[in-house]
DNA sequence: TATAGCACTTTCTCAAAGGAAAGTGAAATT
DNA sequence: AATTTCACTTTCCTTTGAGAAAGTGCTATA
């Protein structure tokens, strides 16, 4: 068998897997949708929910979000105008993935710091 | 039912999720454990069979992909030394996470490109 | 004796990410 | 008339990460 190969195929999972973690990696992208999740609809509302998210990194970490269809940004009303921010539904498809990354990170820090 | 919520909760899953997260994302973490499951045991190998990656960062993602106990450095022999790399069987536990984070990146490139 | 290979390390540099703080424009409130 | 709120944006500054290139200490080989 074909030991060393170049592992071509490889490749194909890599990228895919990249793009899925480019979506929920970062500091602030799961405590954002976890905070919207919850009801926290409005800009500061999320902001307030999340200590030490700055107002810049959030308005980012929201388009992000919103271009990657896991949240909609609706707007509210003609005057005073009111921004709305609620999850999408293909945010659901997130959820089992967050929970087999939370089991694997529970148990990967008895694996660590066993001697 | 409680809106607005502190979701505090939800921080004991946002930890554990980041200290996943922590392990395999990155630029080359997933490629190194591809490399050296195929076979790649040896350092020059290792590298010469992932483009772009320079000694400098192939040296550091190795040695905490080892402190995460997900490969073994192995020093074989006396003179001359030689270092051998394998994954732990330890590292296998990753596979169904890779393939789920693999599945929803694919669906997720239909989602986000179509109109 | 000189060169090549292995497994790295060191130094320098640079770009991108991220935080702090202030500003903005409109409307509502006091 | 002045202040506050909302949803951000802008500017400045520091930190972090990563690449390029060269070096290191050892051995093996020509």
């Amino acid at each position: 068998m074909a030991q060393k190969k170049t592992h071509c195929d490889c490749l194909n999972t890599v990228k895919p897997v990249r793009d899925a973690l480019d979506v929920i990696s970062g500091k602030w992208k799961l405590p954002i949708i976890i905070s919207v999740g919850v009801g926290n609809d409005r800009f500061t509302d999320i902001q307030e929910s999340i200590p030490g998210i700055t107002p810049k990194v959030l308005a980012k970490e929201l388009k992000d979000l919103e271009q990657h269809k896991l949240l909609k940004r609706i707007v509210v009303g003609d005057y005073p105008v009111k921004i709305q921010y609620t999850l999408e539904p293909y945010a659901d498809t997130l959820t089992p993935i967050i929970y087999s990354l939370k089991d694997w990170g529970v148990n990967h820090r008895k694996v660590v710091t066993e001697r």
